[in-house]
DNA sequence: GTATTGCATGGTGTC
DNA sequence: ACACCATGCAATACG
């Protein structure tokens, strides 16, 4: 307690009235019955009444300190001794504009008079003025209420109270807090409620979009006050009272239905979701919430840590279960809506248990990627931390004690870090806990509190999945929820996380503005069944309203850097297969690729994110006549296009512009049954050969290969030739801009575009240096520790995969034609099994081929002789962009030629990517194309691809 | 080599 | 313009 009154003291020492011609400083609330007292955003301060032990939200004049230390004030009109300090008290008297009090019988006597009427067209005539209307009827009709209205002047605060007869009267500085003060007294009063919420504050600038209130069952019972003229009531104060009972904030919806609220006022809900959240928040709130927000008056529960814990149930409200939901920050912060408490009736149950404890809800949080990820460290917004958390001064934090549901107590660290002459806040070791309870991205974490006793208590809301989405047969994100750069499933083990690819969120939004039901029917009706689409998560739950709230308010899931501002209705559940992800994308037609020049390496920049396309299967004949199949949505024949055509979603022959002869379903399959059934069927067992090498592999370790595959390949300059393709590494993750030096924006090269300058000291290109140069020290030290080892393991593999008809050994003028068939598949998987040796010493290959040993290959040497033979072809082709070329890219795959017709499926062009930028390693692609081309002078192309094979 | 820690960065929301 | 905060990432610790 002592611990607390100092702090008070020391909050309200450092203040002055805020009566700017006062300004004496705020009397020391020790020894007086201004037990505690905190700065408001208004100036004033907030204090408590020992009096009574309620929370006494104020804005606190030095007038009041000065006259009103032990908490009793005189009216100014009568002499009445008044107790002013409590919220039992809040409803006898008021304040006046010159200061003082004024007791209920002298504002009731004075009512009418105070009450001038050139008020009204001056309310009337602001534009910040809102009609506000009431009951729930009302609000659907849209009329304003006819038994009362309140007015609201946003210039002065001042509140009119419009009653049936249109009479006005004013209610001079009447303040929100009061207000809710009175509606909380009156709750009590009418015992009608046992879970409270203190309403959120906005501000007073959002009135003029305020729509409409509603009544709550406390206005339905002042209905029974209808008749009853507002200016004969006893006190403004109470009349105020009536019209605060009059206006709960539930808009409870179902649906789109409006209800009224019944006995828990709350924040306003959506609409259209149903749940209150920021952005509608800001619109539908009432005119004391606003108010509340102009001056905020709010109370501040006690805060953990601190000493004795305020029990505000502890006389009066012996049966109030839950409090308030504290909305206000220590200091100026405000706590955002985002982080407004929601927890429903059954939650505040769950965590209370039988017990006559009172549960405060705090504050919530949705579950960013990092919150759950394995780092342990749960993020506190700052305003809830400072507000809610015990105060700490060193970065090093307190140990805090967190009960769950269950009762269980977690223990973490509650920490800071400076930033930015800021702090972040952070709970450290939550990963127990997250796991324990199963928590994941997306999902919400709320924090409430036990009184008495003040202990904390965590409870969670799993994010669930979907929502019907009319116009797009899309279903939401829910339990596949997009966050940071990674697109997570909460629920689905199979799912596809996609790591560092909100771009290709992105681009999948994109893809669906065009075609969303093409895509969505596409993977609905896949054959395959890899793909599904969510409805419902594992636990049959309805679309979670905090979720869809997320997802409502425009936010981007879970990350404020998943700039992807999903709305319901184009929000949509993903669950792919890494590998399914990748062969879905391609480079957007439009991209132009930048590349950088660092140090002689060449890195490709995409600014814009890839396009979800459809599947399909690539050729390449004998011939090196290269094709691409796809399928025709209706009729299901397989159609030719070229290679640079990309199809979004659907396709139906008669999208078939480009063939005259196939643009109709009617029209025969240019392949014969054979050759489809073969080529499908390599098709098949090439994706199981892919599945069983581990290409389901997880985003971290595709991160790992591709980075260090890139990686390896930068550091022996094999990234960088001229003419890779770049389809497999598309773009740049959206977040990031140019000279971002994360990973995630350093791309592979195409030879095209700008180049930094070799000596360019830009942030990117130094970072990029100062990568290279330690992964080039790390290969280096592994190749001088296992080169011969390696070498040696690798010359068994390729002699162990020589028997599966790999044409790779072969010539490039006999790769394709060992067999009847004249289309040549290539699978970029079977590149050394899925494994890229990253040991071998181009030079050292080189060294033994000039010696005509048996050469000795690495995937540095094939790289670096299988890019010429592509630049070859694209010339042959006039190809020159390639980003628009994933025909020519995915023909790269150089791994195991299939005599018969063979596929290079746009997946595997992609399927490395890694977010489109790091798989730059495994360009055997273009050796697919120096083989089945069969036009490559480069021989030693052809024989490094042999001899990888 | 992996996990942890602490700071830096940058997009976005809010004032 | 500023603050917040999600997350990247280098440095450090640990096994």
């Amino acid at each position: 307690m002592a611990g607390m009154a100092a702090a008070a003291a020391a909050l309200v020492a450092a203040k002055r009235c805020m009566n700017a011609a006062c300004g004496a400083p705020a009397p020391s609330p020790a020894g007086g019955e201004w037990r505690k007292g905190w700065p408001l955003r208004s100036g004033g301060f907030a204090v408590l009444c020992d009096k009574c032990g309620l929370a006494y939200e104020q804005l606190v004049f030095c007038d009041i300190f000065h006259q009103k230390e032990s908490g009793w004030r005189d009216c100014s009109f009568c002499g009445k001794r008044l107790h002013c300090g409590c919220i039992a008290s809040k409803n006898s008297f008021d304040l006046l504009d010159s200061g003082g009090v004024q007791c209920v019988t002298c504002i009731k006597n004075s009512a009418v008079q105070s009450v001038p009427s050139p008020v009204v067209p001056k309310l009337f005539s602001s534009q910040n003025n809102q009609r506000l209307f009431g009951k729930s009827d009302d609000l659907l009709s849209g009329r304003p209420l006819e038994t009362s209205s309140l007015m609201v002047d946003a210039r002065n605060d001042d509140l009119t109270i419009i009653a049936k007869n249109n009479l006005p009267f004013m209610v001079k500085n009447v303040e929100a807090g009061q207000s809710s003060n009175i509606l909380r007294q009156k709750e009590l009063e009418n015992g009608a409620r046992q879970i409270k919420w203190e309403l959120p504050t906005l501000s007073i600038g959002d009135m003029g979009r305020i729509p409409f209130l509603t009544r709550s069952q406390s206005a339905l019972e002042s209905r029974r006050d209808e008749n009853k003229d507002p200016t004969t009531e006893s006190t403004t104060s109470e009349s105020l009272s009536e019209a605060c009972l009059n206006m709960s904030l539930g808009i409870a919806s179902n649906g789109n239905k409006l209800e009224a609220t019944s006995t828990v006022e709350r924040p306003m809900l959506s609409p259209t979701t149903g749940f209150p959240e920021g952005r509608e928040l800001t619109t539908a709130l009432s005119p004391f919430q606003h108010a509340q927000r102009a001056r905020h008056f709010l109370t501040r529960p006690p805060r953990v840590g601190e000493g004795a814990v305020f029990d505000p149930t502890k006389d009066m409200l012996p049966h109030l279960r839950v409090a308030r939901p504290p909305a206000e920050g220590r200091g100026r912060n405000q706590l955002l809506p985002r982080y407004w408490p929601r927890i429903t009736d059954q939650e505040l149950q769950q965590i209370s248990g039988d017990s006559n404890s009172t549960i405060v809800p705090l504050f919530e949080k949705v579950l960013s990627a990092s919150d759950a990820g394995r780092i342990g460290r749960l993020v506190l917004p700052k305003a809830c931390a400072e507000a809610y958390f015990p105060p700490i001064s060193q970065p090093e934090g307190r140990p805090l004690t967190i009960q769950d549901a269950k009762g269980k107590e977690w223990h973490f660290q509650f920490r800071f870090w400076p930033n930015n002459n800021s702090r972040m806040y952070v709970l450290e070791g939550v990963t127990p806990c997250i796991q324990s309870l199963q928590l994941q991205a997306g999902d919400t974490v709320t924090f409430s509190r036990i009184e008495p006793g003040g202990k904390l208590v965590m409870g969670f809301r799993k994010a669930t999945n979907t929502v019907s989405l009319p116009d797009s047969q899309i279903s939401a994100i829910a339990n596949g929820s997009i966050l940071g750069d990674t697109l997570f499933s909460s629920t689905n083990e199979n799912l596809a996380i996609v790591s560092g690819y909100s771009g290709f969120l992105q681009s999948i939004k994109g893809a669906a503005d065009l075609h969303t039901s093409s895509i969505y029917d596409h993977h609905v009706n896949s054959a395959d069944g890899d793909v599904s689409w969510l409805k419902t998560d594992k636990f049959g739950s309805r679309p979670d309203e905090g979720s869809l709230q997320f997802l409502k308010r425009g936010r981007n899931i879970g990350s404020k850097s998943r700039r992807l501002s999903m709305d319901a209705e184009e929000a949509w559940e993903l669950k792919l297969y890494w590998d399914e992800v990748q062969e879905l994308l391609r480079p957007a037609p439009t991209a132009k690729p930048t590349v950088v020049m660092i140090e002689d390496y060449e890195i490709e920049e995409y600014d814009e994110p890839p396009v979800f396309a459809k599947r399909s299967i690539f050729t390449i004949r004998s011939t090196g006549e290269q094709d691409q199949w796809i399928q025709c949505d209706d009729c299901s024949k397989w159609r030719r296009l070229p290679l640079n055509v990309i199809v979004a979603s659907k396709w139906t022959c008669a999208d078939n512009t480009i063939d005259s002869k196939s643009c109709s379903c009617s029209a025969p399959e240019e392949l014969t049954p054979k050759e489809l059934h073969i080529v499908l069927q390599q098709y098949e067992d090439m994706r199981r050969r892919r599945n069983s090498f581990g290409f389901k592999q997880n985003i971290p370790e595709m991160d790992a290969v591709s980075l260090d595959a890139f990686a390896t390949a930068a550091v022996y300059g094999d990234v960088g030739n001229q003419g890779s393709p770049s389809v497999a590494t598309t773009t740049k993750h959206p977040r990031h801009r140019a000279g971002c030096t994360c990973i995630v924006c350093i791309q592979p090269p195409s030879g095209k575009g700008p180049k930094h300058n070799p000596a360019c000291t830009c942030n990117v290109c130094m970072t990029v240096r100062r990568r290279f140069k330690t992964l080039m020290m790390r290969k280096k030290q592994r190749q001088s520790e296992r080169e011969e080892a390696e070498a040696s393991k690798k010359i068994a593999w390729m002699n162990r995969d020589e028997p599966e008809g790999s044409s790779l050994s072969r010539s490039p003028q006999t790769v394709d034609t060992t067999r009847d068939g004249d289309v040549t598949m290539f699978d970029k998987v079977d590149i050394n099994k899925g494994h890229i040796d990253l040991n071998f010493h181009p030079t050292a290959v080189r060294d033994e081929e000039r010696h005509g040993g048996q050469p000795r290959v690495s995937m540095v040497s094939l790289l670096e002789v299988a890019n010429r033979p592509l630049e070859n072809y694209m010339k042959q082709n006039g190809l020159t962009s390639l980003a628009g070329e994933q025909g020519s890219s995915s023909t790269c795959t150089g791994a195991a030629t299939v005599p018969q017709p063979a596929l290079v499926e746009s997946e595997e062009r992609t399927s490395n990517n890694d977010g489109g930028r790091v798989a730059t390693a495994e360009q055997p692609e273009s050796m697919a194309v120096d083989e089945a081309g069969d036009n490559q002078p480069d021989k030693a192309a052809g024989d490094s691809a042999a001899a990888l094979a």
